[in-house]
DNA sequence: GGATAATCCTACTGTTCCGATAGGAATAAT
DNA sequence: ATTATTCCTATCGGAACAGTAGGATTATCC
């Protein structure tokens, strides 16, 4: 049960374009090299990520990608379900009807539990939080030294 | 990020054991036609559980499997561990050192969040628990009519 | 207006993992 | 001896994952 690629690094490179927010666009290519992702398949995250309208895109020279919206208004639970689709751990959690066993299956609350437990952490946590996490520990000298 | 079914047919196989537990041993087979999971698949499962002392086996005829332990004392997340290796949603989470970024990287602080929260559920719920709920939601004549 | 640097788009591919199947060997009760 | 069970190794089809290929479009800069 791994989180899949495209989830996180959609997330790591969103919090690029947090940190550039609101005045700079950042182009796939830069956010790719720092964040040691293949470009042609960032390349593919993004697209969706734009057409949600998470970010907006800058096409020419110089373009790149915006947030849409502040990152304080993102939650990491709207980029997975762009990015992986339903979060549900079990098709029987969302779905109700599709498993006949379902109203006696004892583990079927534990599964909904489960997938409850991981969204809370999802939806509480912003790309406001992930830069700003980036901000202190990019740069620990300043946190070191300056005491 | 589905669960896989693997970990999920050995929960509801062992709930069955549960509920025969201490007196009565179940053999595979029924427990694959009334969990409706295919018994050959099913015994690779078993295989699992019983070499990590989970169940015990009984060979013959009239043989089956028996809970190794109390209902009480076996967490969902023991089952989990057998049966899906690392609950790791990610790799960095467990294995430190394997990436490079892992120090300044402001996600990681959020899988390995996910992945406690995610533990703290199935840490928290016995085979005890799921026996219980299976025998209150199985005959719910009884609760219904006997008000 | 041409070179350049970016996004956009469709398709393809290799690998791994998942879920399941096949076929029999060993064991014990009847 | 028969039967019902667990035990064991190997195999397989398909789907999903992660990434690649190659070019079309758009806008800036000189």
């Amino acid at each position: 049960m791994q989180l899949c690629t495209r989830a996180r690094y959609g997330a790591r490179a969103l919090v690029e374009f947090a940190l550039a927010h609101p005045d700079n666009t950042v182009s796939l290519k830069e956010v790719a090299k720092t964040q040691r992702i293949s470009p042609k398949y960032l390349e593919q995250i993004m697209r969706a990520l734009k057409a949600s309208g998470l970010v907006k895109a800058v096409r020419g020279m110089h373009g790149g990608y915006v947030l849409g919206r502040p990152p304080s208004k993102i939650t990491l639970g709207e980029v997975f379900r762009v990015l992986e689709g339903s979060p549900a751990l079990v098709d029987c959690v969302e779905h109700t009807g599709v498993c006949p066993m379902e109203e006696i299956c004892p583990t079927r609350d534990t599964w909904v539990e489960m997938t409850k437990a991981i969204m809370t952490v999802l939806e509480g946590t912003t790309l406001q939080d992930l830069a700003e996490r980036k901000r202190r520990k990019g740069s620990p000298s300043t946190l070191i030294y300056h005491i």
